[in-house]
RNA sequence: GGAGAAAUGGCAGAGUGGUCGAAUGCGGCAGUCUUGAAAACUGUUGAGGGUCACACCUCCGGGGGUUCGAAUCCCUCUUUCUCCGCCA
């Protein structure tokens, strides 16, 4: 959410950098400025009756006290107005606040000045790729062949117990799993992460927090009968556990990492695109979520792609790093780097990594804020990143270290898995 | 799931209708003393709105009510604790 008092101070500014995001916002942007105007006018208005009112409450007390209960009983028939009229200017408030809050929550982020002009992925900048696409036989298989040939992940099991998109990992493919998640985590622990584990039902204040709610509703899967939702991505719960807090300055950087899984409904998404592993409804993450302050949150997230970097140079998979453009930006996000690996064998690149500053947006909603110097409560910058998202990557390790013998398994993973080769 | 108790500032913990944004202790910050530190002493120390700055307003788990006036009384929701039941 942004703050009031910038779209106060700069509104032509923000309203230029939105159109980035192919938005012309300047309606909105008036009609909550208008909004402003109203809700602080009502409340000066209130404030001095209150004012008014607190003071002949004083006064009555006073009265009573002294027995002299007739002048008190003047000064009370006073009040009745008094109190009527706040009545109606704190109905005026609420309402007016209301309206401001929703229309402040369908502004996005004002995007970054590097973020480049766009409207879909194909306008997403290429800044860096990396790794040696390999040269596979001609009989190469996609990895749910792979999968299927070698009985490591069976996705008609899933559809018989939960659904499409739901696959049962089994045997060398579990153990894969299994051993991903540790080194993700064991190389983001050796970077200065410290290793959480959250909840993966959340409320809704969480959702609100971290900018799920309310205009996402539809992609979380939500229990009614609780209502609780389940976690998208552990951004959502490890961010808010900073939720209405308020750090000391000295604190800085918080580091974070979790690993969970991820449940995403995914309404409208078929075909060809989303076979296999490419995408599900519930897959397994390890994310990083940093707490900055706003002078160094640029040079955290150069940090973190630099992270990411190392972690798919470890796993010699082929990959490039994109800055996503203004139409493509997710809606809390200033400036995102998504991170793709080349999966050979479908001759395609996969999402694997977005690693985002959200700069104030979500802090604004969260109300994470530090103590400056002078003492004074400042909003600080989320940021955060997967470190890496699973399946995905399993799909490229199985395209592209596929043989004629079987697959391979990158050396770093050898002594987490204990086996070299499905075959 | 049933019965009872409770929810106050970073923490602990007073406060049962007016002078309470709230005693006291701990913690934090600043200072005195000290070569330095500790101890001791002194001062200071919640959040938000509003204002050029004051004034002023709101907040004692959330929401609603009674009253001229609510941390304090009433209703309701949520959470926590104790006991019982169930249970990985």
């Amino acid at each position: 959410m942004l703050q009031l008092q910038a779209i106060r101070d700069r509104k032509e500014e923000i309203s230029n950098a939105l159109k980035k995001r192919n938005i012309d916002a300047d309606t909105l942007l008036d009609t909550i400025l208008q909004l402003d105007e109203k809700r602080r006018t009502t409340q000066t208005q209130l404030d001095a009756t209150l004012a008014e009112s607190n003071k002949l409450s004083k006064e009555i007390g006073m009265l009573f006290k002294s027995g002299k209960a007739q002048e008190a009983n003047v000064l009370k028939a006073k009040t009745v107005a008094l109190k009527e009229a706040s009545k109606a200017m704190g109905d005026l408030l609420n309402t007016t606040a209301e309206e401001l809050q929703t229309l402040l929550y369908q502004l996005p982020n004002v995007p970054h000045e590097s973020v480049p002009a766009g409207s879909t992925d194909e306008d997403n900048e290429e800044i860096f790729s990396e790794g040696e696409i390999p040269t596979l036989t001609n009989n190469a298989l996609p990895h749910w062949e792979l999968a299927k040939k070698y009985d490591i992940i069976d996705f008609e099991l899933g559809v018989k117990i939960a659904g499409a998109g739901f696959p049962v990992y089994k045997g060398k493919g579990a153990r894969l799993q299994r051993a991903l998640i540790t080194y993700f985590l064991d190389k983001n622990a050796a970077a200065g992460y410290t290793e959480m584990q959250v909840p993966h039902l959340v409320n809704e204040a969480s959702g609100l927090g971290t900018g799920q709610l309310p205009d996402k509703e539809g992609q979380m899967y939500h229990v009614g009968e609780d209502d609780l939702y389940l976690i998208p991505t552990a951004e959502v719960p490890v961010t808010n556990l900073f939720r209405d807090e308020i750090i000391n300055e000295k604190d800085f950087p918080i580091c974070y990492t979790s690993y969970t899984p991820c449940f995403r409904r995914e309404a409208g998404s078929y075909g060809a695109h989303v076979r296999g592993l490419n995408r599900l409804h519930q897959f397994d993450k390890v994310e990083i979520v940093r707490i900055e302050h706003p002078n160094a949150s640029y040079q955290a997230l150069d940090g973190m792609v630099e992270h990411v970097k190392s972690i798919l140079r470890e796993l010699k998979l082929p990959y490039r790093i994109l800055r996503l453009c203004g139409g493509d930006l997710g809606f809390t996000a200033a400036l995102t780097y998504d991170f793709e690996v080349f999966s050979t064998a479908q001759n395609r690149w996969l999402e694997i990594s977005s690693v985002s500053n959200f700069e104030t947006y979500q802090a604004n909603r969260l109300k994470l804020r530090y103590k400056d110097e002078h003492g004074k409560s400042q909003l600080a910058h989320t940021l955060n990143g997967s470190s890496l998202a699973l399946p995905r990557v399993l799909a490229g390790i199985l395209e592209n270290y596929q043989t004629e013998d079987g697959i391979q398994i990158p050396e770093v993973l050898v002594p987490y898995c204990g086996f070299d080769s499905i075959n």
